[in-house]
DNA sequence: AAACACGGCGCG
DNA sequence: AAAGCGCGCCGTGTTT
């Protein structure tokens, strides 16, 4: 197939809204480029016609983006059923995931000496001008002679990451299933999650009275007028005039930190601790929901940039606006929590489904850790956290009441996964809160009983000492410092789950097209969770399609122990889920 | 005015 | 000697 580097330049990076392209350059593996300006050059759509209905591979640097203003300027969202594409920066994510920022400019300097200084004779034309990310107003010339340098860096690029991926089956295999999620990831975004502006307005005039109420609450106790926000007036407030404890410092400056872990701690000194947390809480949720509005189309659609490769470890990240943190209510250790996703709602016409992985850190570290017991526990659809809690509490968990064994069982699961990631028997010990000596003995039975899953955390960092990296089951390879071993079990799951999730969202978005003619889709992933949304038309339906889709998500015959996923349905907002159930219990 | 570092905090 | 980590985004305060 003929490779062509391919690089377009926009008005701007909001692609879903106002901005779009205005030109765009393109060259073959040798650097021989060429550069088009839609309404200048003769002959610039019918090129840009040709790049994408050719039998051709475009190569890009972050090719979505690409994409993206290609196919909005051409009108036609279903060439991305046709394309044939490669992404020079998920290349250097599969090959670096250390990285730290997969820029063109530093890669090509950093591989080849390639000199980046091409486009400070731009930023200087632009320093006048008050419209930053505005390139089409660079004198023409010189714009010409940096895009050609920039798609002659990234056939530069491709010619130095692709052999190293082709050549190695398992790499082709993640590079294949990078690529396969970027045309997934555009209709998602394409389709974006919906707000209520109405509900959105009325929030935010509440959060307005609350936030004004704990700043005048404030500055009573502070005895003149200070600033809320500001963590030095803050510090002085509680630390010289009230004298309270210190309890922990900042990591960079060893200042008095002002965290809220440290404002819980000290809740019950005094009572302007609550009133510094509300506001906090408010003010945060106000500028937060305010951007949700600003970000959302006429529709009440927000179109997020979802990054299909965004963290070193290989998950996606979410950004403009981020709706992978929208904040939830009944949040343990969160006393004034902002109702966000009362905001969020389905599209008219729609629900929207919410589907998790249960328990997949858990299921991942038995997988990992290979623990033998563990294993025929999850491969037998048990409680995986049962048999821990039985090793640690015994006899004070079989006959304690309801209320009791449910405490018991939360400490046990926070102690399983303690256990993994590296804590130590006095550790253990303390969260089991039985006392010392009595914590030390359980924490040896327990390692008696599970030595696999406590040796994890020693044998993972140890292949980091030796190696400086570990590699997902899926064979994706995640440097870090060899010193950091204690960070390897953490990588290590957090890997693996994304890979997981983010190889069955193309599974099923095919599935939902074929099966729904469109529309229903994926809107947004969240880690380990996925949002749908669904016609209300075709809810009969759902128990089949739903199933299919679990189906299509835990379909994965490289683990040794099974996944599922829980499924919640969503009619008005986010904030009201619902279990739904695929199927009448028989 | 813009860029940066920092602490802080929401989610997973 | 050690329960861990990943993001994006905000306001403050400082530097350029």
């Amino acid at each position: 197939m003929n490779l062509v580097c391919y690089d377009t330049e926009t008005t701007g990076l909001d692609l879903w809204g106002k901005d779009r392209m205005f030109s765009f350059s393109a060259c073959d593996l040798e650097g021989k480029a060429e550069v088009y300006r839609l309404g200048r050059d003769e002959g610039a759509e019918e090129a840009l016609r040709s790049l994408f209905n050719g039998d051709r591979s475009l190569i890009c640097h972050n090719v979505k983006f690409d994409l993206k203003a290609s196919l909005k300027h051409l009108q036609d969202w279903d060439l991305l059923d046709r394309i044939s594409f490669h992404d020079t920066s998920l290349q250097s994510k599969i090959l670096m995931n250390n990285h730290p920022n997969h820029k063109l400019k530093n890669l090509c300097f950093e591989l080849a000496g390639f000199p980046k200084d091409d486009e400070e004779a731009i930023w200087k034309v632009m320093k006048g001008r008050n419209t930053m990310e505005d390139f089409s107003r660079v004198p023409e010339d010189l714009m010409d002679e940096y895009q050609k340098r920039d798609v002659q860096r990234c056939a530069l690029l491709h010619r130095f990451f692709y052999p190293k991926i082709e050549r190695d089956a398992r790499l082709r295999d993640i590079y294949r299933s990078e690529l396969d999620l970027i045309p997934t990831t555009i209709r998602m975004e394409r389709r974006g999650s919906m707000i209520d502006f109405g509900k959105a307005a009325e929030l935010i005039f509440d959060l307005e009275t609350w936030t004004e109420q704990a700043r005048a609450a404030i500055i009573f106790e502070a005895g003149k007028d200070i600033n809320p926000a500001s963590q030095d007036h803050i510090r002085e407030l509680l630390f010289n005039k009230l004298g309270l404890p210190v309890l922990k410092r900042t990591a960079k400056e060893g200042k008095e930190s002002t965290s809220k872990d440290v404002l819980l701690e000290l809740r019950d000194k005094h009572r302007v601790i609550d009133e510094i947390l509300k506001f906090r809480s408010f003010s945060r949720g106000i500028t937060t929901i305010r951007s949700y509005m600003d970000f959302a189309d006429e529709e009440g659609a927000i179109h997020p940039d979802i990054n299909t490769c965004g963290a070193i470890t290989g998950r996606e990240s979410c950004s403009k606006p981020n709706l992978q943190n929208v904040s939830k209510e009944g949040v343990l250790l969160n006393p004034f929590p902002i109702p966000a996703r009362r905001i969020f709602r389905p599209r008219p016409g729609m629900v929207n489904f919410h589907i998790d992985y249960s328990g997949i850190e858990m299921r991942l570290l038995v997988h990992y850790a290979r623990e033998p017991e563990l294993i025929e526990v999850l491969n037998r659809d048990g409680d995986v956290h049962l048999p821990g809690t039985l090793a640690f509490y015994g006899d004070e968990y079989r006959g304690a009441d309801k209320e009791r064994k449910k405490v018991l069982r939360g400490a046990a699961k926070n102690m399983n996964f303690a256990v993994c990631y590296g804590a130590g028997p006095k550790k253990v010990a303390e969260g089991l809160g039985m006392g010392v000596n009595k914590g030390l003995k359980r924490y040896s039975q327990y390692k008696e009983r599970f030595p696999k899953l406590v040796e994890l955390n020693g044998t993972i960092s140890s292949r980091v000492r030796k190696e400086g990296q570990i590699k997902t089951t899926f064979g994706r390879p995640i440097k870090l410092p060899r010193n950091m071993g204690y960070m390897g079990v953490n990588y290590l799951i957090q890997g693996t789950a994304a890979e997981i999730l983010k190889r069955s969202q193309p599974r099923i978005d095919r599935y939902l097209r074929k099966a729904t003619g469109d529309e229903a889709g994926i809107l947004l992933p969240i880690h380990d969770e996925l949002v749908i949304e669904y016609p209300i038309k075709m809810l009969r339906d759902a128990p089949e399609i739903l199933g299919n889709v679990r189906d299509l998500m835990i379909d994965f015959s490289i683990f040794s122990v099974p996944l599922e996923v829980d499924i919640e349905i969503s009619l008005n907002s986010w904030a009201e889920k619902k279990p739904y159930k695929l199927r009448l219990a028989s």
